[in-house]
DNA sequence: GCGAGTTTGTTCTCGCGGTCACAAACTCCG
DNA sequence: CGGAGTTTGTGACCGCGAGAACAAACTCGC
């Protein structure tokens, strides 16, 4: 087993599968409750009761980023916390700029939860003219115009998107023309960007949607059975 | 093949795979959209490309409701719209209450793709006094008691969360107490909910911090190629 | 009426992800 | 110092989902 590259035991920082990097944020949240709770240490399993999933899920995601809990004892919390944020790579600030500053956005702005983990929100811009100049949770709003130069001197490779979806598209390709590699898309639209570039959806209406469905099935299967109740065959009412 | 339940090819209305029903909004979207550019059919290649997807996809998560297309010919748009809507259940309004009228809450209630596709804001509700009896978007904000009154009174069965992490598991209670059945959560916390009832949950902390996993990566990849060229063993600088 | 072209619906295969179960390893106590 | 108990890390298995390829079926032109 671990046939060639002999640099010993897992090859540490390669190849963490997708649905285990979404899942890290919620151990890290989780962790980081359980610290301000001064507890010190925890077992696979509470930790996973804490992030609601599986005990052997939580310790196989673990196990991908490496060895971080002793047996017999469980997992540090500060030191666990600490590897998971380094391997997401929020040890440090990322700045993070929020494109289009209607309803949406000036509520991320004012989000506390963007900032307080791991993301600063530098930069407000919105290319309606009315909006420009104003102070949004203690930001300028500035011209939608500037998005290359506040890039570019700010270091910015995260974008938010939060305009309306007609728009959507050509403000993805402004960003990516001006350095941006991973994009939070909140408009309703499909946004295509070249490869090397992550996007990631937030829809809400989908998300209805998608409830809506069950319920539907809800409320079929609840009047299936009522009917089966009534009588066997369940068609017609005979009372 | 199709034992038992002789009832025709195909079984409607069973068993839709979950990744399907995720891609069922997609899908509508795109077909409202062609809609509105009267376009009134399409191929699976197009409907595919305006969707974001492979085109076999398209097809099979549209098999899975029915065969609601012509070979040699395509969709009909507006006949597969109606027959997409009525499997997700949205060719009527669902009622939907938001609690937690802070920023976030108010954008949603502003939000007017919430309204326009299947849904109706019906209640907003806040646990803060000082918010009681204001006007958000054309509603009053009720005081957070009143729950259990407008569920029943409106049939609501869908509820969205809009408040801090440490109140919505209380809330999302109180919801299933009241009888819904089907919960939107944005707050950053783990919900646990009794068996039947869905839970959503939109968590933007979290969708960044995906995003800043892969930035680490990218930015590791280019150092290392950089490196690389720089001199072939990758390791300090030897100028 | 019939063949050529086109597009859907479906079958097959492969890989990822989830779960179970167990060996490895650590602590604690006598 | 050794055994019992506990908890991690991982190997094996299973099922869902993605993608490619192909048969079925419809239209169009002659």
């Amino acid at each position: 087993m671990n046939t060639g590259e002999g640099s010993g035991a897992h090859d540490p920082h390669r190849d963490i599968p997708e649905a285990t990097v979404a899942r890290l944020p919620v151990y890290l949240r989780a962790l980081t409750s359980l610290a301000e709770r001064n507890i010190a240490s925890c077992s696979s399993e509470e930790l996973a009761t804490a992030a609601g999933v599986n005990s052997a899920k939580l310790r196989k995601d673990l196990s991908y980023l490496g060895s971080y809990g002793t047996r017999g004892v469980g997992y540090d919390v500060d030191y666990l916390s600490y590897q998971i944020a380094r391997e997401i790579g929020v040890t440090h600030d990322w700045p993070v700029i929020i494109v289009g500053i209607g309803n949406l956005g000036q509520a991320l702005a004012n989000f506390s939860g963007f900032s307080s983990r791991g993301f600063r929100t530098v930069a407000l811009l919105d290319a309606a003219t009315q909006m420009q100049g104003q102070e949004v949770a203690g930001l300028d709003v500035r011209p939608f115009a500037d998005l290359a130069r506040i890039v570019a001197a700010e270091q910015v490779s995260i974008g938010v998107i939060s305009v309306p979806a007609p728009a959507a598209q050509d403000v993805a390709d402004a960003m990516v023309a001006a350095g941006i590699t991973s994009i939070l898309n909140f408009a309703p639209a499909v946004l295509s960007v070249p490869p090397g570039v992550d996007v990631r959806k937030v829809d809400l209406s989908i998300e209805l949607q998608i409830l809506a469905y069950h319920e539907s099935r809800k409320a079929a299967e609840s009047a299936e059975a009522a009917a089966t109740v009534d009588n066997g065959s369940g068609e017609g009412i005979t009372a």
